[in-house]
DNA sequence: AATCGGTGGTTAAACGTTTAATATGTAGGA
DNA sequence: TCCTACATATTAAACGTTTAACCACCGATT
């Protein structure tokens, strides 16, 4: 049995060996080397000896034991939409990873990706959460269909949720999406739009979901036309934005702007105009969401909504680490965004 | 102290408390919950009621513990190149994770982001690598710098690298840069290009280097001419491209293609030839490396050397978990890509 | 001469599992 | 009545730490 973790070399020594080595107790090594300043001191010449036994054997704590014993880990778990994308993380989920990733190591925690999920199978993922691997949870984006937060709620794991249903949880971390359309829909608005379209995200996301929902209501307050035609589901992705868009094409008219519910499709959908023999913003102008580093970078470069990405992410993580550390209650926070105009969205067009 | 890891709600039933519950023995409630099916079988009502009282409490094993016992975690940790950027992930390497994850996930392993590291500090990374809580690592593109890799090789730890220094370690898993950098080359050259300049990748990173080097050697041998001025050292991002070939731009004459060690940077490079009011491939042609999915849908789509980067992820990692589960060794391969001809190269412009 | 206080340690239990070795009970065969 | 065999369950050690509680020793006070 021992023999199985040393295969391939010599095994990393432990702390009874250390003792044996320096013929002391194995208490004695463990404050030494591992030592809180409690009670009982060691002296100068045992403390040297077993620091230098410690060196010679290449002595290294073993982390499960500690956590073991402590009952704590000091992992965070991330669980990123698995959605139906082959892309584990697309350029926005990385970003938030990205801040998540800032606020944890800056307190001291590692992160562990939570992956083995067949379709985000809750019960699976609970197994995998609940097995003391992890302080805590970040769940991203989770898809409507999903048990897993209401799940996990029941749960004593602390967690957070980013981009999540407030409906579903109230640990949820994102940008204010209604206000957030609303600035897009008023921008499109004042440059004289009135017949706009819209390419959603994939529906089981909520912040898909009510981000269309944002702009059927900001058209309806604002007096802007909203053919069904115009209206299609993508995924986020820039192939399906591309997609969406060339039905959009097809339509019996054509709206002046349509406005994307990410980057991507955003991207996407500036291409399949333009393959079509359209200008972008002369026929259609485009507005997208997130503000992906690429998107000042397009041709023409994309009008959109700026996402505090990292400052949501980090809040989050900062939040989770809180009540993992002193059990502070978690309660959502909604973040601001600010439309970023750029060369994607113009006036309206005369068509109508 | 067992007060600690119940805050928040009723603590994760333990093995002993199930049997008290059903007032057998912890073996006992063991053997039926995880049960190998060793030796000692398990009458049907006691089983019944062992998972019955599990279900009750809502018994979870502890992962810790058993990994302690096993001496197996069946973690893989992933420690991404830190590199100089603030994005932990550029879509490269988000796709060589995508493709760890892939065999992974089907492996039955989990993903431990390795990222406490200031700097890529050899010493720290080592620190959490050897603690037990991984069961072997993937070092993706180890800067230059970085002792890591030959650290890692004194130890027991499985380990295999993606995009490292061969001459560093023959664990590596990567694209056969040369024989890509030729391909590249090869067809800027039949396409009449005599003169040509190279946007590189940061220095620190063997890719970076060895695609340079490929350019020198492949350019000499192909008689193409390559002015000093039309070399500039990039980073692999979008901004650093666009500002290297900025900076080519001011040369006294022009190269009539530019070869960019990545995607991004060429990108990049195309925005700035765009900007200065040339275009590509007209004036000047690009040609990329890695294939990233934007690259056929920019504009002008991008010629560019397909990297087989799942196969090569996958393979890494594959190969990783069979030296932990059968000590298999490790051995580098390299993989052959491929040339993606799109519109952003074509017929040298006859400036010569 | 008994007590005190410090210094420098050690013992033992605990964290939650797994598993080899062992024990108990019962039934059937000699 | 004793032995064997089998089915079923238990004991105990082990994985590598941490830490509260305890102990032995010694010089200095009373």
């Amino acid at each position: 049995m021992t023999e199985r973790k040393r295969d391939g070399g010599r095994a990393r020594a432990t702390l009874k060996e250390v003792a044996k080595e320096v013929g002391v107790s194995v208490c004695t090594a463990s404050v030494v080397l591992n030592g809180s300043n409690s009670g009982s001191r060691i002296s100068e010449s045992t403390r040297e000896a077993v620091v230098a036994a410690a060196q010679r054997l290449g002595y290294r704590a073993n982390r499960l034991a500690r956590s073991l014993h402590a009952g704590r880990t000091h992992m965070i778990g991330v669980v990123p939409a698995a959605a139906n994308t082959n892309i584990l993380l697309g350029p926005h989920l990385q970003h938030v990873l990205n801040g998540v990733v800032n606020e944890t190591e800056t307190r001291g925690y590692d992160l562990s990706l939570i992956t083995r999920c067949d379709q985000y199978n809750a019960a699976n993922l609970l197994d995998i959460l609940l097995d003391g691997r992890v302080d805590g949870v970040v769940v991203v984006a989770p898809p409507l269909g999903s048990r897993l937060v209401p799940l996990l709620l029941n749960e004593n794991l602390p967690m957070v949720v980013i981009d999540g249903d407030p409906e579903e949880c109230n640990k949820n971390f994102m940008i204010d999406n209604n206000a957030a359309v609303k600035l897009a829909m008023r921008h499109l608005f004042d440059l004289g739009h009135r017949h706009v379209g819209h390419i959603c995200g994939p529906q089981e996301l909520y912040a898909a979901r009510v981000r269309k929902d944002a702009f059927f209501a900001e058209a309806k307050k604002l007096g802007v036309q909203v053919d069904l035609e115009w209206v299609q589901i993508g995924s986020f992705e820039f192939e399906r934005g591309e997609k969406a868009m060339q039905k959009i094409l097809k339509s019996s008219r054509l709206p002046t702007a349509v406005f994307c519910g990410n980057d991507d499709s955003a991207f996407g959908a500036m291409h399949a105009i333009e393959s079509a023999g359209l200008s972008v913003p002369g026929d259609i102008s485009i507005v997208g969401f997130d503000d992906v580093p690429t998107a000042s970078y397009h041709h023409p470069p994309l009008t959109t909504i700026d996402q505090p990405v990292d400052t949501i992410a980090r809040g989050a993580a900062s939040a989770l680490i809180n009540q993992i550390e002193s059990a502070a209650p978690i309660k959502s926070e909604y973040f601001q965004g600010t439309l970023v105009q750029r060369g994607s969205s113009g006036p309206a067009s005369v068509r109508f």
